[in-house]
DNA sequence: CTGTGGATTTGCT
DNA sequence: GCAAATCCACAGG
């Protein structure tokens, strides 16, 4: 299609599915994280599109809960480092970890209170040369490899704290953007969280069963949900208490 | 100012 | 299965 230059230019236009709403992060943590499974995460770059189906989630809760989550960044109230979870929903909070990789992180909860959503695994879905690129693979590399683990996923889609980290996911505008292709999830499986030291025995981690990308091992104690489907908001059936425990 | 440890990944045993 | 790699946020003194 030609274009003059003239208007401003719409960049969605070739973006797949749909802008996420603000009011969709806009809840606790626990009930975000499951109904993000199944959506995507489109990130423009310099290099070119890259996009992943997000397939594996887990939810950290802020302070203001009854149930504390001292395995949060968040459990102990605003830091210079944590501040966006604290911000208003929607905005990505990216931190490094272990000197090495980074973590990508979607803000939950209205402006004042903390908490948020790791994103640990992807699925490819475009520019999977250049994630692969980025990974230091061979083209044709296992998606596993490419975007299965929070920090390896980071990595594929050049994601880091010092360019990304504040970014609102639901601008149109934004590089950075969360969406709905109409992907349909109903059954999603939930476990511990993996790789923390305290709070491990809260069921907060959401994953899409048998998905090829999911990290972790492949046999935990873990139990199923359904999402009611067609709802924007989350029917009682998705939400974990996250006081409960797994069994 | 300093010590500590982490929401990880990789490679070697 | 285990430890190294390697940075920095933050808590404590």
């Amino acid at each position: 299609m030609r274009r003059t230059g003239i208007v401003r230019r719409d960049r969605t236009e070739h973006l797949p599915g749909r802008l996420l709403k603000r009011a969709f992060f806009e809840a606790p943590p626990e009930r975000v994280a499951p109904r993000l499974l199944g959506k995507i995460l489109v990130c423009r770059s310099s290099v070119g599109l890259t996009v992943g189906r997000i397939v594996e989630v887990e939810a950290y809760l802020g302070p203001h809960n009854a149930t504390p989550d001292r395995a949060a960044h968040s459990h102990r109230g605003p830091t210079p480092r944590n501040q966006v979870l604290f911000g208003p929903p929607g905005y990505a909070y990216v931190y490094s970890i272990y000197g090495r990789y980074f973590c990508m992180n979607f803000s939950c909860e209205k402006e004042g209170l903390g908490g948020g959503v790791l994103l640990r695994a992807l699925e490819p879905v475009a520019g999977i040369e250049q994630m692969a690129r980025r990974r230091g693979l061979q083209p044709g590399a296992p998606a596993r490899d490419l975007t299965g683990g929070p920090g390896r996923l980071c990595q594929a889609l050049g994601l880091n704290r010092e360019t990304h980290n504040g970014l609102d996911l639901l601008d149109p505008d934004s590089p950075l953007q969360v969406r709905d292709d109409g992907f349909r999830v109903t059954r999603v499986l939930v476990t511990r969280r993996i790789g923390i030291r305290h709070a491990v025995e809260l069921p907060l981690r959401f994953a899409l069963p048998g998905n090829e990308c999911v990290s972790g091992p492949k046999k935990m104690e873990a139990k199923w949900i359904s999402l009611r489907p067609g709802v924007a908001a989350p029917g009682r059936s998705s939400h974990v208490a996250p006081d409960r425990l797994l069994r």
